[in-house]
DNA sequence: TCAATAATTAGAATTATTCTAAAAATAGCT
DNA sequence: AGCTATTTTTAGAATAATTCTAATTATTGA
């Protein structure tokens, strides 16, 4: 069993035939189920590395290509943390993220039901929120 | 009067003698003094920039160094949007980032009084937030 | 004053990402 | 099916922000 997925949780590029209106290339295909498969949160290098077991032929400029045609029809989100490089998330439900700094480990945060960012944020007037990201850095004090 | 600055708000490296622990030169108080007056979100090259006009000799590098410096002495924050070069921050209460699509402006967006990040996201169990960094993307509909 | 330490500097190096231009694939005709 | 236009993929070059390096300068404290 590599990389820790479990042969049941595996996928294939078979499977995402789709993405509203996104034409589905073998690439788009291969890297949409990449993330799919895994739901971490993996860096454009490590889904290009992920990517090449199955397409061995894959480019990585053809990874960018296609995280960034995926990111922009909302099939995949990309966050960034710090000035690491963009992140990949296959998690489409509002939520942000908490960065273990012991494990490394990155753990999506779900917001909770029918709170409103406003009752945390005094919001300037008239704003009109597009996009929100939250990004928590810290311990899990584990006892 | 340049750089929308009046006069009156303006102030000197002297003006910053100290920051905690951190030992003073004239290059980090004048990297500061940069920030404090201007009190907006500048990226490094802008610090740079603006710091050559009261001192001609400072580099790019020293300018990373004294930031990177203040950032870590807890005088100054480092806020990251997207994949654009770092900004840095001045402000020290606790605040979210609101980006306006239009204007590009940067708008500090403070936290409720009282709110608790709790109430709105599902934190880990055990989860110790050493750092918290909130970023909106939208527009001001200005009726 | 002098030695030890820390900060500054210019420029090179690094790294993630984007760009370029050519080749390959695909879609939409007829 | 064959042809053309459009889109995608690809390798490698280019870019840009940041960090590193090694030499110089400044500062501290005995």
């Amino acid at each position: 069993m590599k990389n820790n997925i479990t042969e049941s949780s595996k996928c294939n590029a078979e499977d995402f035939p789709s993405v509203d209106g996104l034409r589905m290339t073998r690439q788009r295909s291969e890297v949409y189920s990449v993330l799919m498969s895994y739901r971490d949160h993996p860096t454009a290098g490590e889904v290009f590395e992920r990517a090449k077991e199955n397409m061995p032929t894959i480019s990585l400029a053809t990874v960018y290509n296609c995280l960034e045609a995926l990111v922009q029809h909302g099939a995949v989100r990309q966050v960034n943390f710090e000035r690491e490089s963009s992140r990949y998330c296959p998690n489409l439900t509002e939520h942000g993220h908490f960065h273990d700094e012991e494990s490394g480990k990155i753990i999506d945060v779900p917001l909770k039901k029918g709170a409103k960012l406003s009752d945390l944020l005094d919001l300037p007037e008239g704003a009109e929120i597009d996009n929100l990201e939250i990004t928590l850095r810290g311990k899990i004090s584990n006892n």
